[in-house]
DNA sequence: AACTCGGGGTT
DNA sequence: AACCCAGAGTT
């Protein structure tokens, strides 16, 4: 960009910046963002979406809805929502209840341990604060699971505190807009844009201006496809100027996931299955599933699952047949997996119950380490108590239709 | 500052 | 298939 006055924020401008200092890095009309408060806000109250959780301003349901909202988008998050609320409709009532219960609700969502600090923190709030979620930004972001954005977005939207919002549709919108040039998925391009959403929130009515950008993120200022003729900030959006909306924002490309070979046993006692639950942290913790784990380099999927029959359930089997295999992708690895029907080689499994009635009709596990923590046999029908992930989910779904 | 952590809607 | 979603915790 020779000779030109060029506005864009290059990629390697800045290593630390703050409100104050924004006027050295950006020319003088670049920190004035305030212009764009009255059309967004004037486009908001006319073309937003009419979504469960904007009839309420109770603290509790917008930080519920706002949990299930991170990494996933609004059409799949409503039935969840009404759902949970349904079942949880105040956070006492969350507090009080069991994990696996919560986990129930949660079942399909992802993230699970979006569910697991969520009901911990109901809990803290219940103890500490009597049920009050605290409206200081220190103590409510000291919860589990209450981050920077869940903290911006509860107390802007439900207490009216002036807290700017960075998500990925303010960071799509403001890359756009001000051409800024850091790849949005660096956590060293953080703070440009939570400097610039600060520059540009209007104090008068925090709540609403957050929901308004990220509204416009979400119908506007799309990934794909933008609908710059339908926005209202257009005529002073730099990229749209330039006709580089397409261009915005900039992201680093990551390399491909690897893949990861699994083997699956599905072994019946009688009429009864044998399933196994996750440990609680870590992937798809709490989860229930049939024994599962990796295959070895050089070790054949039928022999791994025997292994992993003989390691998680203290069982020695025999592989009968293929049920079924499994292709799933996860955020960091993509899964394959042999899914076989097992036969028990004896009849005593010392690390497993012999049947489910350490199980309440809930699932709950109250008398887990009595049979190893993992495993419980239950009838093809009562496979519904339990939370599956959505790989497991696809096995039950074969073993409910064959039963 | 990179990595871990799900699942699905869009294109 | 690739992209990306109203991100947070861990290492």
């Amino acid at each position: 960009m020779k000779g030109g006055h060029d506005d864009s924020i290059p990629g390697d401008a800045l290593s630390e910046c703050s409100v104050t200092n924004l006027s050295k890095l950006f020319p003088a009309d670049a920190v004035d963002l305030k212009w764009m408060q009255a059309p967004l806000i004037s486009w908001y109250r006319a073309c937003k979406r009419d979504l469960p959780w904007r009839w309420t301003k109770d603290p509790y349901h917008i930080w519920v809805s706002e949990v299930m909202l991170q990494q996933t988008q609004v059409a799949a998050v409503i039935p969840y929502y009404l759902k949970f609320s349904h079942r949880f409709p105040d956070i006492f009532r969350l507090a009080g209840a069991d994990l696996q219960d919560v986990l129930m609700i949660w079942e399909g969502m992802g993230y699970y341990a979006r569910a697991r600090n969520l009901h911990k923190a109901a809990g803290m709030v219940v103890n500490r604060h009597r049920g009050r979620i605290p409206d200081d930004p220190e103590a409510f972001q000291s919860l589990p699971g209450v981050g920077d954005y869940i903290a911006a977005a509860v107390l802007s939207i439900a207490f009216d505190r002036p807290l700017p919002v960075v998500d990925g549709n303010v960071k799509r919108v403001l890359a756009r807009l001000m051409k800024v040039g850091v790849p949005v998925n660096k956590t060293s391009s953080y703070k440009i844009f939570r400097n610039l959403a600060a520059a540009m929130l209007d104090h008068d009515d925090p709540g609403t201006f957050n929901q308004a950008v990220m509204e416009l993120g979400a119908l506007i200022c799309r990934p794909k496809n933008p609908d710059c003729r339908a926005c209202p900030l257009s005529g002073k959006c730099r990229s749209h100027q330039d006709k580089a909306a397409a261009s915005y924002p900039v992201r680093e490309i990551k390399p491909p996931v690897p893949e990861r070979r699994q083997a699956v046993g599905v072994v019946f006692r009688g009429s009864r299955v044998l399933i196994v639950r996750r440990p609680e942290n870590g992937l798809l913790g709490g989860l229930w599933e049939f024994p599962s784990g990796d295959i070895d380099n050089g070790e054949s999927p039928e022999a791994a699952c025997v292994r992993i029959m003989r390691e998680q359930a203290g069982l020695d089997v025999t592989v009968t047949s293929l049920l079924t295999r499994i292709r799933h992708t996860y955020s960091h690895f993509r899964l394959k997996a042999d899914v076989f029907i097992c036969k028990e080689a004896s009849q005593n499994g010392p690390m497993v119950a012999e049947n489910a009635a350490g199980f309440d009709a809930s699932g709950s596990t109250q008398t887990s380490e009595a049979i190893n923590g993992r495993g419980v046999w239950v009838s093809p029908d009562e496979l519904d108590r339990y939370p599956f992930h959505r790989a497991a989910a696809g096995v039950k779904s074969l073993i409910l239709t064959a039963s």
